[in-house]
DNA sequence: TAGATTGTTAATCGATTAACAATC
DNA sequence: TAGATTGTTAATCGATTAACAATC
């Protein structure tokens, strides 16, 4: 974003912590290694070469090899790579072969929109809760889950060990459902709430903006109307 | 998100072509930055200096600086800038101070959603229609718009003089969508469905992709249990 | 062995940041 | 004039890319 310069990620490491620090850069390119991974699996494809992957991931094979030298040597010269292998390995890497528990906070069209995606399962997230302020809607269902007071919030995250949570209430009270994440132990959030919020440090925070995409689509599409197209 | 590491935006340009070249990564800030001058103007404040609408902004006010370097020279040293010449400016730079109409291609509960986004008419963006090729959802009204049988798309298109689409189906039908937009005219695409589009050169595709918005989130939460947190 | 393809190096490119001269 | 703050420079940092040695 960027691209990602969407997120900060201030985490500070002893010298002797042996893990090993993988560029932002790639890290938001993973995913879409395993997508793609996933996508070649299901279709039957058992092995791969960096070239493939990276037709299928959208990038070049340089930068894909470069990507996946800071996990590993998980390849083989003169052959390619094992997709299953990879896939796991990319998997484990980024955290997705265990489990994390999600609480959506917001639950009108937006917060109907996410709780019914079905991404979210079949990539190790799990919503546990679904809260809202507007009583009206407590009791009711939602994607088969039952919409919760606001209030409960910290009693979930304490009783689920929650660790993400998702922000899609409207902009004026994203800070205080923020504050309250936090508090009750929250430490990764994704924004969907068109405004920046503020956090203490260790605590991430992604921000999807649709307006902010639009707008960058348009300062694009107005100068391909003045200069020269493509 | 990086960053921006989102979109490609392969535009050549004639060396007579006196249009300014702004970075990829400011470009993505400047919705930021608006954003934060209306909240500002909003509140009253007619004046403001770099560090004040940096706070806003959630960025350093070098960075910030360095940005606004790029339009021209809008504020006044020792002073600071005049809030709504420079809202005016940077809108006038994105392209938001003109209409931008807008089609929506697949009303599941996401497309639901992006319909009822109070954002899009505030930013100059006009949805003229929405679109689903399940005709038990044509007729009906969303955000008080009819939808509308996708074969309508080149028509709409046409009429309408469409710049800017919307995908928000499954991944499966998202390359088709994108295929029969782009033969309609549209160049400029926002993807929501999870699977990478393939687009001739001039066209820009950006993703919203939740699944790996996640998936960074969890990477780096996995990391802050094992290593040090900040 | 010959051909293929990885993993790594080094060059290049673009973004960030601090510092400060320009100037209100 | 003195204080404040912009706009710009230059250094640094991080990401991308091409090329190729390593090696299957």
């Amino acid at each position: 974003m960027p691209g990602n310069e969407r997120a900060t990620h201030v985490t500070a490491r002893t010298p002797t912590d042996a893990v090993r620090d993988i560029p932002e850069a790639t890290v938001a390119r993973l995913p879409v290694y395993l997508r793609a991974l996933t996508a070649l699996a299901d279709g039957g494809t058992v092995s791969c070469s960096s070239e493939q992957l990276a037709t299928a991931a959208g990038v070049n094979s340089a930068k894909l090899r470069k990507d996946l030298s800071y996990l590993g040597s998980y390849g083989t010269r003169g052959v390619g790579y094992d997709v299953e292998y990879l896939r796991y390995q990319i998997a484990r890497e980024i955290g997705v072969t265990q489990d994390w528990p999600v609480v959506i906070v917001g639950i009108g069209n937006l917060g109907h929109a996410l709780a019914n995606f079905s991404g979210f399962r079949s990539r190790g997230f799990r919503v546990v809760a679904l809260l809202d302020a507007d009583h009206t809607l407590h009791e009711q269902q939602v994607a088969g889950i039952v919409v919760r007071p606001f209030d409960d919030l910290e009693q979930i995250v304490r009783e689920n060990d929650v660790a993400i949570g998702v922000i899609s209430v409207p902009a004026f009270a994203a800070q205080d459902v923020a504050d309250r994440m936090v508090s009750a132990g929250i430490s990764s959030i994704l924004n969907f709430a068109p405004i920046v919020l503020t956090v203490p440090p260790g605590v991430d925070v992604r921000k999807v903006d649709l307006s902010i995409e639009l707008q960058i689509l348009a300062y694009h599409e107005q100068r391909k109307a003045h200069g020269e197209p493509v």
